[in-house]
DNA sequence: CTTCTTTTGTTCAAAAATAAACAACTTTAA
DNA sequence: TTAAAGTTGTTTATTTTTGAACAAAAGAAG
């Protein structure tokens, strides 16, 4: 077990656990605690690991600023609910749309392993699937902090260029009368944008968002194809919806 | 067993196991240490091999360690001078291009406050970037993992449709002989690009990189405008450079 | 603030790996 | 056959790496 062996296997526990103790990996190694110090102190020189009294830290890759848990993390099982119909539907080598959405963010640990191309506008879309085998390709233009989004004229011009199997949007609101409404325009203009590029367009939409309004209305129900929600929505407004002739996943 | 054998086995048998020692290696070609060493030198001349203390490992296991998170934190200071150079070119209002080298990115930290337009194809910098008083464009195309960073044909044509005042780009080789060298191709056609569309494009380039030498040659001296450097530079090999026509900084 | 424990850096000796020198062997060609 | 050139193996000196011991520094506990 030479300098080279051990550097590999050391960067790669402290990736994985994202700490260590110097007496771990030197048990780990099968060597003293003193080589694994220098060996720490050299790979901490080339910034391989982050070094820390007693062990090392990963390097907190950049992408890890984005994340939104915040949101995301607002009726959870139910959004993961919903992303389990939606992941069923994606099949090997599709090309697929994903909005900014808090729900359609939740897609992703369900899609990780899947062999697909990935178009999204979202930052933390990117940073949840740049470690993965998705092919992540990012929409460019203006950064919209709030959001952690690209939007804009670019983006659109963008994602017209594109053409993908599926689109798996999110919105602010949906009913019968209003059609689909959102709380901000630039979110709105990109969603519309995947959805016309898209061969099949789903609606990712928490149940307790049907029949609610937004004060931005940008388009009418016709705009996806199908509409997939929690197993906690009223049957009733389910079956409303149903008899306006959309389809629905739940 | 000839050198031809041997060579051939060697190289497999790395390939095979990743890495082996030297001892291993004589015990299987049936052949002395000194011999095996003698091929390893052979071998890892022709890059066939990497060469370790002890033995050899597979080239891609050696190298596929480096990063973009990795490369940040070295040479750490030299770079923050560079950075502080080339934060005193900008000014209010500014249009910059800045591309996904590691120098680049420690010039963030330098305009968080300042009131200016970065466009960039480098996740990290859109990360420290996002909340600061800086508005952020995002380069638009595939995103690649190994340097965090969004490349390909969309992101060229996206470049194309802006104009900047100033482009800060960065260099994995530069040298009077043969000019501007890298050692990734996606990451020298994005840097082209911006500096195409920029008025002056500034090349910050870390001292220890002064002449030396990547495999792929992408561009000529001419491309920048500037190239700021440390206060560690040879004097001699700056000299050589204002000798050749070049404007520097340090 | 002081004391105690843990971690670290340094020095040094032992062990391992390497390079150099040289002898033995093989191959090649006159 | 024999000399020359090139390989290979062995011995020896040099360099690098490693682990142990110990002093210095940093945290933690009182």
């Amino acid at each position: 077990m030479n300098f080279q062996n051990r550097k590999q296997l050391i960067v790669q526990t402290v990736e994985e656990r994202g700490s260590v103790d110097v007496r771990e990996l030197a048990d780990l190694l099968q060597t003293s605690d003193m080589t694994v110090r220098r060996d720490l102190v050299q790979l901490a020189a080339q910034g391989l690991v982050y070094r820390t009294r007693g062990g090392a830290m990963k390097v907190s890759a950049a992408t890890d600023a984005f994340r939104f848990e915040n949101k995301a993390a607002v009726n959870a099982d139910q959004k993961d609910y919903i992303c389990q119909l939606a992941a069923q539907t994606i099949q090997e080598g599709d090309i697929l749309f994903m909005d900014c959405g808090s729900t359609v963010f939740r897609l992703c640990p369900f899609i990780r392993n899947r062999r697909i191309t990935v178009i999204t506008n979202s930052l933390p879309v990117v940073a949840e699937l740049i470690n993965s085998s998705v092919s992540v390709n990012l929409v460019g233009g203006e950064v919209d902090k709030d959001r952690q989004a690209v939007h804009g004229l670019m983006a659109e011009e963008h994602i017209a260029r594109y053409r993908a199997n599926r689109a798996f949007i999110g919105v602010d609101g949906i009913s019968l009368r209003k059609g689909l409404t959102a709380n901000s325009e630039r979110e709105a203009s990109t969603a519309v944008a995947m959805a016309r590029q898209a061969e099949t367009t789903y609606l990712l939409c928490h149940s307790a968002k049907l029949e609610t309004e937004k004060y931005l209305y940008f388009a009418p129900l016709t705009l996806f194809d199908i509409l997939i929600t929690d197993n906690e929505a009223r049957p009733d407004v389910v079956d409303a919806y149903r008899q306006a002739g959309v389809t629905v996943m739940n």
